[in-house]
RNA sequence: CGGGAUGUAGCGCAGCUGGUAGCGCACUUCGCUUGGGACGAAGGGGUCGCACGUUCGAACCGUGUCAUCCCGACCA
């Protein structure tokens, strides 16, 4: 390809609308151009980044087993009605009609129409087991997309579904997946921590999340683990040992239970100053909103609730903390009039109530009682407070905590999921009636997996992980070109005549590689070959009198003056090595 | 959903005490230049997001609307 020929237009500057690095760089460099919120082009540059992505994931599938299909973008209501998810979805599935007033959706995931299809064609034991994947567009209907590629609505996913005779079958090919993952993210240049997760919306037990690590904002995701053992999760699934703490409230003179006056203490900062206690032996209590019912959860004050716990604790799909209005409503419809700040489980008798596993250690504990201004102190279970019925895990692991398989302290950082596998089991299979026949002629549920790889997240992940103060730094394996050959004068027949025959050369041996022909100065050409991130550029300067030319790696800056046949050579190899 | 802000040329921005739109980059042509986003000259490109209103006159004032971005969603 020739520069002068390429479809790319390099900004000077960076668009005003993108805030993390992928996003600009991208833009600036002319991968992308947002259409509209969440939706962009992919421009020729970006579009060869993604299909080499692609081919990587398909090379991988294909050897470990999986078989590509494609089915539709557009989705009839009534498979989503027959696994349940029409109603539980939620705002992110973007529903539409057709001229008949059909119901539809645009795909955010595919588990139904591949039931579907897999019921329609696997109906024999013999025929398992089986898994079939896609590369698709998809569409989610962000609540705030940002964050470019990273959180796009429309966006490219290989999606792949398993469907097993039984669990031992589904483990198997877990683990085939996972080992495929690793192979996959390898491939792309891409180091990667597979981490225990929640599963979410998609359902099912077991899931782990692929996640590039970062240091940035671009990483969405906490993701606590352990240096000493291969401990790792999410932070909406991790779980920790915690540290020895005071629990027992009479160490502090409350022996016994007693309403006192605490006065603008509606934080548990405020209090602990008030009353010169330590949070550990407070108990909190947090109101909630989950599916639009109020839920009350309870916590030892020093730590926090994780919101996806809560929900799962519940049952819930749909979960955000109640406003201060709401709260103070909840009181009055159980004849309190206390401002939030000073809620308890105290008379919310028929309200949910989980508390934290925390919670069983508490004794003669301070409490809040619905009214303004005053704490009850001494408190127990039982007697001064309801017993709790519902205990779970709802706390939010904080660094520092240790390891709950080897003990250690607990390490955080953040990252980018750009992969994920789910057991799903029977989650799709039976409401779906999607079922084999054994050898006994028994119809059988399958026992499904899924395993999601994020293409175009990936692309930008990469982007992330490799760039520096001039553009980005593509790995090898997925860069949209893998060498430009740069004249700086194109007025110097010989500096013009040596390009030629170095970019002739490596077309012929097939490597992918853009002749910078355009009539600029050599500035220019250096500024746009570092932000489009070419791996290796070849520059034919002045030294060509002396026979040189200088061939330069994008990644390590490193400047090696060979012969146009070395270099030609050198490329060549390392090209060939790397993919 | 709540709050804040912004919509003027492909990108980044100015103009907004109302009088018919400008700068830098990009683009076209010519000259000059050629090792890290040169310079000069001449050009092309915009119903100022949209609608309604006020006015002799609206990019500018008012109302509404749409779009985009950011922050937050109360840890009691």
């Amino acid at each position: 390809m020739k520069m002068s020929k390429l479809f790319v237009q390099t900004l000077r500057e960076f668009p005003a609308d993108a805030d993390v690095i992928s996003h600009k760089l991208l833009a600036r460099a002319g991968f992308i151009r947002k259409l509209t919120s969440g939706c962009y082009n992919y421009l020729p540059l970006m579009w060869r980044v993604l299909k080499k992505i692609e081919n990587i994931v398909r090379e991988e599938m294909d050897s470990a087993g999986a078989q590509e299909l494609l089915t539709p973008f557009v989705q009839p209501k009534e498979l989503w009605e027959e696994s349940g998810r029409w109603e539980v979805y939620g705002k992110e599935l973007m529903r539409l009609s057709d001229r008949h007033n059909r119901e539809m959706c645009l795909g955010p995931t595919a588990e139904e129409v591949i039931t579907a299809v897999a019921r329609d064609g696997l109906k024999s034991y013999k025929q398992l087991p089986c898994n079939l994947y896609q590369i698709q567009e998809k569409f989610r209907d962000e609540v705030r997309p940002r964050y470019g590629l990273l959180r796009g609505r429309e966006f490219i996913m290989k999606d792949a579904y398993s469907f097993d005779l039984d669990q031992e079958g589904l483990d198997k090919e877990y683990k085939n997946m996972a080992n495929a993952y690793t192979r996959i993210f390898e491939r792309c240049g891409l180091e990667t921590k597979m981490v225990q997760s929640d599963s979410g919306a998609i359902g099912g037990s077991v899931s782990h999340e692929f996640m590039v690590i970062t240091t940035t904002d671009a990483g969405e995701n906490d993701v606590f683990y352990c240096d000493d053992c291969n401990y790792s999760a999410n932070s909406n699934h991790a779980i920790s040992n915690l540290p020895q703490a005071e629990t027992d409230g009479s160490k502090f003179g409350f022996t016994e239970p007693k309403v006192i006056d605490t006065p603008n203490t509606r934080t548990i900062e405020e209090l602990c100053e008030f009353l010169k206690i330590p949070s550990t032996i407070i108990l909190k209590s947090l109101v909630y909103i989950v599916d639009k019912k109020h839920v009350i959860a309870l916590i030892r004050a020093d730590k926090q609730v994780e919101e996806t716990k809560l929900m799962n604790a519940v049952g819930g799909i749909d979960i955000r903390i109640a406003s201060a209005a709401e709260i103070e409503e909840l009181m009055q419809n159980h004849g309190f009039n206390g401002i939030a700040g000073f809620i308890g489980p105290k008379g919310m008798d028929d309200v949910t109530i989980v508390a934290d596993n925390t919670v069983k250690d508490l004794k003669n504990f301070v409490v809040g009682i619905n009214e303004t201004d005053k704490h009850l102190v001494g408190a127990n279970f039982g007697k001064d407070i309801p017993e709790i019925k519902q205990y779970a895990d709802l706390r939010l692991v904080e660094a520092g905590e240790f390891c709950p398989e080897c003990g250690k302290p607990l390490k955080v950082t953040r990252g980018i999921e750009v992969g994920n596998i789910f057991q799903l089991g029977t989650k799709y299979s039976k409401p779906m009636n999607a079922v084999y026949l054994d050898k006994n002629g028994k119809a059988q549920p399958y026992v499904m997996g899924c395993y999601g790889i994020g293409i175009s997240r990936t692309a930008a992940a990469a982007v992330e992980r490799w760039h520096d103060d001039n553009g980005i730094a593509w790995p090898v394996q997925i860069a949209p070109y893998h060498v430009t050959i740069v004249p700086l004068n194109n007025n110097d027949e010989l500096q013009m005549k040596v390009a030629k025959e170095c970019y002739a050369k490596l077309l012929s041996a097939g490597i992918e590689a853009v002749l910078d022909d355009r009539d600029e100065r050599p500035g220019v050409k250096f500024k746009d070959a570092d932000l489009i991130g070419f791996p290796y550029r070849i520059t034919v300067g002045k030294t060509i009198v002396d026979g040189n030319v200088e061939l330069k790696t994008r990644k390590t800056n490193e400047v090696e003056t060979v012969t146009p046949e070395k270099a030609v050579e050198l490329v060549i190899n390392r090209i060939k090595e790397a993919i």
